[in-house]
DNA sequence: AATATCTTGCAGTCG
DNA sequence: GCAAGATATT
């Protein structure tokens, strides 16, 4: 047996991870260093030389990207495909035995995936049919409360008030959305791991075949499991499997939605004799972002230690860049990934990274207007987008006619004469009688619609049924395609005027070029391809979309860039404030979180880290001010270049920073207009100050002064005599 | 009931 | 600065 591919390249503490014998293991694996790489080895080395037979291995990940790169992995390292291994997504997994055992779980055959957007509507319609005020029970707040109680594996009849009349009500709530997803046939992405574990505490037979058949089951980032997940894990093992728990707790960034880091010090329990490998050695950053990284998350309490070294040598200092305000900051990037680009580098190796999603739009609009080609990860995606939704709704209902969610979605879209009132009746109707409002809409709300209501109600479901027969027996695409026409989608949106009907109708055929390309996994062959694409559809989102091959700059949250490299990263928009996020700021193990999402991002730079932030930026229409960001001052003077494009002589008295800037005459060159952004001015009354922002030219000019006693001030050009310094 | 216009809340991160 | 929801208008 020749061993050497598995082995080859792999370090001690790698190899001793791979070969060890079939025990429980927990690898506390640094950024870097090679821990999807550990796994895909171990899970080539128990195949290849311990025999294992790949039925006998489950695999489990975070993300789709991860687990369809990790069986790519595991398929080239072993030259051969591996279809009956197991590899998947908790959801994914969770959704695929739900699938197998959907009696033994109680779900309807047909039961559908709701995303948390769906969830939400569900839980809004939900409140203001208990005729109870919205300000009081904020929907996202409910929705909030019962997806943190799935996530501890906690139902509704099993909780206790405690006596508090607020609690009480939240669970009463939670019972109720519960009783709308039973009755429609809706499963949370929560729901989907809380039955799946539910289905094996139930069902001990069931149970047993997986812990026969599952003896080692291998996870991807360990401290991100939540509560469910642990114990889905924890009754899978049994007292026979053995589980490889790979993870890092430095890098747990999902506490919000209910990640546990303790799981991995939890294992350690729950497995006394497991062994303990660190991986240290960081194969992917130069000495001086890798000092960066550790520097700053050396402020968090708590950590199970380990600190990450490599042999690289010290590369270029990390590069923070002081921008006046976003568009500066998106401008100064843009330079820089010109340069780059010029130096005959890829622009697929550029990663633009940030707090929150709404930040890439100023990148989107620098981007266009330097023609640089770009590619935004996450945001809207493409399953998320409205006419997306509203076909959807009509496939669904199609599959499933209890899906209220979808059918009140689109019961008057396009508008067919039901208006707000009908449908009102009809929902009522169908919760006191406890039935789906497809149902009450049969009987016309039990005959209290008027004749004109009850004609259109009627028509909208002989619609239906007619597109689910016309389409009976087509391809896939072609089943798509139809219904989007059948449906009266189509027209509608041409009817909407502009460039947005246009996008829409472009949607929609993309929709069905989808449909036509789509390939189920080997957990979606079991099932009828409408089933699939649509189960598809709400655990992938459309994630990857965009073209793949063109040569682009990347951007995506910190969030969506974990597990990810790339040879020059640009963090952006790094103030306080907004990272760390001002919700997290006050709560201790939230800003804590925060660093870890900071040292993410450090991180994934290879050779040249950029890290911005603004003074001043726009957000939700108007300006706010923000000190550079705590975590910046985290990382040590001597790793550091600061960039400045000021011209200014004399340091700027309200920036707090005390390094030493370096001066960029270049950088600051912006148009030709007389005032510059940065320019340090004096004011016969205001005293001097820094310009911030302008608007139009000549006399009629406004400039935004920043004055270091008198503060923020807009100031006419004409009028002000302002001298320059 | 449909459409036009105004107001409000939003955007913190994911499957 | 935008989209969904509320309100006004037809």
């Amino acid at each position: 047996m020749d061993v050497t591919p598995i082995l080859d390249g792999l370090n001690d503490a790698q190899r001793q991870a791979v070969t060890a014998a079939a025990e429980p293991m927990l690898v506390l694996a640094g950024a870097g260093s090679g821990k999807t790489r550990v796994l895909v080895h171990r899970i080539a080395w128990l195949i290849e030389v311990e025999r294992v037979s790949p039925l006998g291995i489950l695999a489990v990940t975070f993300t789709n990207k991860a687990s369809a790169e990790m069986r790519a992995r595991i398929e080239t390292l072993l030259n051969m495909p591996v279809g009956n291994l197991w590899v998947g997504t908790f959801h994914g997994l969770a959704h695929r035995l739900l699938r197998r055992h959907y009696q033994e779980a109680q779900l309807p055959q047909g039961f559908q995936i709701i995303d948390s957007d769906d969830q939400l509507r569900i839980i809004k319609r939900m409140i203001k049919g208990l005729e109870l005020d919205e300000t009081a029970w904020v929907p996202r707040e409910v929705q909030y409360f019962i997806n943190a109680q799935k996530d501890e594996g906690r139902r509704a009849a099993n909780m206790d008030d405690r006596g508090d009349y607020s609690r009480a009500q939240m669970i009463k709530l939670y019972q109720s959305y519960q009783d709308i997803c039973e009755r429609s046939g809706l499963v949370d992405f929560a729901e989907l791991l809380l039955r799946a574990h539910e289905l094996w505490l139930k069902n001990p037979d069931i149970l047993g075949h997986y812990q026969r058949r599952f003896q080692h089951v291998l996870v991807d980032e360990f401290q991100d499991t939540n509560t469910i997940q642990y114990a889905w894990l924890r009754v899978l093992t049994g007292k026979t499997g053995i589980p490889f728990a790979v993870g890092d707790d430095d890098q747990s960034i999902y506490g919000w939605r209910g990640a546990r880091g303790e799981n991995m010090q939890r294992l350690q329990t729950d497995f006394p004799g497991i062994s303990l490998i660190k991986l240290e050695q960081n194969y992917r950053s130069t000495a001086n972002i890798l000092n960066a990284a550790n520097a700053v998350i050396d402020n968090n309490a708590g950590r199970l230690g380990k600190k990450l070294w490599t042999d690289d040598n010290e590369g270029d200092p990390i590069r923070i860049y002081n921008a006046y305000n976003e568009r500066d900051e998106a401008e100064f990037i843009t330079a820089r990934i010109q340069d780059w680009v010029a130096q005959g580098n890829a622009r697929a190796d550029i990663a633009i990274l940030y707090r929150s999603n709404a930040q890439s739009r100023v990148f989107e609009e620098a981007f266009f207007q330097n023609s640089v080609p770009y590619r935004v990860y996450g945001g809207l995606r493409f399953f998320e987008r409205a006419e997306i939704k509203d076909a959807m709704g009509y496939l669904r209902l199609i599959q499933n006619r209890d899906d209220d969610a979808s059918f009140e979605r689109i019961i008057n879209l396009p508008t067919r004469g039901i208006g707000a009132a009908t449908i009102t009746i009809i929902r009522d109707c169908a919760r006191a009688n406890a039935t789906p409002m497809w149902h009450a809409a049969l009987s016309s709300a039990g005959g209290q619609l008027s004749a004109r209501a009850a004609n259109a109600v009627q028509t909208f479901l002989a619609l239906i049924e007619k597109i689910d027969e016309d389409t009976q027996g087509l391809d896939l695409h072609e089943q798509v395609n139809r219904t989007i026409n059948q449906s009266g989608l189509i027209a509608h949106y041409k009817k909407e005027k502009g460039e947005r009907g246009e996008a829409r109708i472009e949607n929609l055929d993309e929709l069905v070029t989808a449909a036509e390309g789509f390939e189920p996994d080997d957990a979606e062959l079991e099932l009828p391809p409408l089933m699939a694409f649509l189960a598809h559809a709400a655990l992938e989102a459309g994630d990857d979309q965009a073209d793949k091959w063109e040569d682009c700059v990347q951007m995506m949250t910190l969030h969506s860039a974990k597990g990810l490299e790339f040879p020059l990263v640009f963090m952006a928009g790094v103030e306080e404030g907004l990272f760390p996020h001002k919700r997290s700021i006050n709560d201790p193990s939230g800003l804590e979180e925060e660093r870890r999402l900071c040292y993410v991002g450090i991180t994934r730079a290879m050779q040249q880290l950029y890290i911005s932030h603004a003074e001043q930026r726009r957000m939700w229409g108007s300006e706010t001010y923000a000190q550079a960001s705590r975590f910046i001052n985290e990382i040590p003077a001597e790793l550091v270049e600061d960039i400045r494009p000021k011209i200014a002589v004399s340091p700027p008295a309200f920036n707090s920073s005390n390094r030493q800037a370096v001066r960029r005459p270049n950088a600051a060159t912006r148009s030709d207009a007389p005032i510059k952004l940065g320019q340090r001015v004096s004011h016969a009354k205001f005293g001097e100050g820094v310009v911030m922002n302008y608007e139009g030219a000549g006399p009629h000019a406004r400039v935004q002064v920043n004055f270091e006693y008198e503060g923020m001030k807009w100031l006419v050009m004409s009028y002000a005599k302002l001298e320059l310094l």
